[in-house]
DNA sequence: AAGGAACGGGTAATATAATAACGTCTCTCA
DNA sequence: TGAGAGACGTTATTATATTACCCGTTCCTT
């Protein structure tokens, strides 16, 4: 059987960066756009753990490490450019972004959010989306994308009190 | 089977609105909730179509049939209240909200929204929410809340171009 | 009937999220 | 070599949502 996500065990995430980054850089090199600076640093921040970020979030660290203050154009234009490529997700009822863990091939995420610890576990489960299409189907309804967030305890945030 | 939603065919659409408020009036009386002038105002004009009305395009309408302005918390208030009691959705894709098609019992919403035509269809199908609970449990993660907004094309409107 | 808590709602201010409009620089490549 | 495209800075604005404070009414209690 498939293995349980990453982002709802305990890992060495510095492994999880450092991949997702050499990935987005093959995966730019690859389809010839343009990985900038700013665009790797704010896909590194959006990275830094498994919870989603918002984009002042973001905005506030840039600013931070530049003296002078990002303004919110600067980060998401980045972000458009991330979504855009199949390098991060956006979750909607957080208004946050989230890094996505199989940027190599397009689909669309489906989410596990823990309300404890924060942390969103990506899950691609044709069940799932096929569940949905079938249901859509049979009121005449052609999807064309699927949003799915899930609220709940993740199992490590299930400890008994 | 069952028959389509009425919000994908054409009806008669001030039964809807009708008979949104009078169940609204029939579960607030039955829960000793107070549906005030105001609250039902604000579910009268979510009910005013299937399509899912922003906060302040009802302050909008509010602010015109008041001469004064009305402010934010006041529609924002009421739309806390029509939520906690299962009166309205929130689509937090579209940051709007819907009326709640089966108030008479609690259950999350599953939305199939019209790209086209902007009407959201309220789906509630326990073959989705199964899917998405037996996945959640695969990885140890426990369900509390579900959030499924599908994006697509209505049966309506996806007459030959 | 009086006291007081709970509730509904008005008002101002503020917080948070996202976009618009415009300018400049640099790279490419024809 | 210069025209066009892309990336990003900058300023301003729009959209969405919440906080804090106040006041009047309701309703419960004695």
């Amino acid at each position: 059987m498939t293995q349980a996500p990453l982002a709802s065990r305990p890992h060495d995430h510095s492994h999880c960066v450092s991949h997702a980054l050499a990935e987005a850089e093959a995966i730019c090199a690859r389809q010839g756009l343009r990985l900038t600076a700013l665009r790797k640093r704010v896909l590194e921040l959006v990275w830094a753990s498994h919870k989603p970020l918002g984009a002042y979030d973001i905005l506030g660290v840039l600013s931070d490490e530049d003296g002078r203050r990002a303004a919110p154009p600067t980060v998401y234009r980045a972000l458009d450019f991330l979504l855009e490529n199949g390098l991060v997700h956006r979750i909607a009822s957080l208004n946050a972004f989230v890094g996505c863990s199989h940027p190599e091939h397009a689909h669309q995420g489906q989410f596990l959010i823990c309300r404890s610890c924060n942390a969103a576990i990506e899950l691609e489960q044709a069940t799932i989306s096929d569940a949905i299409i079938s249901s859509a189907a049979g009121v005449g309804f052609a999807v064309e994308s699927q949003t799915v967030e899930v609220v709940g305890l993740c199992a490590g945030c299930q400890e008994p009190a």
